[in-house]
DNA sequence: AGAGTATGTCGTATGTTTACGTCATAGTAG
DNA sequence: CTACTATGACGTAAACATACGACATACTCT
């Protein structure tokens, strides 16, 4: 196991961790916006506005629906993806208690607050 | 090149996507946590805090360190990390302006608002 | 049924990340 | 100067991520 150490950290910071590696990747970035943006829940549209093959979308959507950050939908021949914002407000709550956490320290530049 | 075709989006998405990237994987999420908790910027003894080999969390330190969330001073024999909360307090922004974004929708589950 | 469309799965080539041992460097202290 | 400590740089093996073409499935429409 030369990888993904990441047993041996909270359950806390594997979450947040979870969620931001799901935030890397501008393509899902972009999708994430992209349904937020269009009130319906378009489909393989999605695939049409980014600059990626169809088969590389659906691939960054599973991973999304892995993480239930979005929800499909079976709508006849087309599916129909959805941001499921409940969990995204979770996450937004996450990641602000996270910032405020990391912000309220003094500014540390060169010769600066901190005590080095 | 098969492998990031970071191109083609847009920079907002693309810096989102940095730095989530910073903060995928809990080791760095712990890093940011601990010189947050921490007033005074400690070095080497954060390698002794987490559970990885000195030479992974130099590792990570200088992956944070390439985006600038975290300063690095050399003070005689040992190195003085500190979080960049100035930059840190930007991301919190950008983060906060995604976020607001993308939960503005209605809840879309089975049957639910979304027009599907 | 048969043609056509929308989606997802599979395989695969290539690039990236993670984790760590070993070595080189540089300051500290005796 | 010599031994010692703290760091980072280098090399490397294994796991993972990205991108995509080709195939399989399933629904629609005639």
């Amino acid at each position: 196991m030369t990888y993904a150490k990441t047993t041996a950290f909270t359950q806390e910071q594997q979450q947040l961790a979870r969620v931001a590696k799901a935030l890397a990747h501008p393509a899902r970035v972009a999708i994430i916006q992209l349904l937020a943006s269009k009130m319906t829940c378009i489909s393989g549209d999605i695939a049409a506005e980014l600059p990626l093959s169809r088969t590389t979308v659906t691939q960054h959507l599973q991973e999304l629906k892995a993480l239930d950050l979005i929800r499909g939908e079976i709508d006849g021949l087309t599916v129909c993806y959805c941001l499921n914002t409940e969990l995204l407000r979770q996450v937004q709550q996450q990641f602000a208690g996270f910032f405020a956490e990391a912000t309220v320290g003094p500014v540390c530049g060169p010769g600066d607050a901190c005590a080095c």
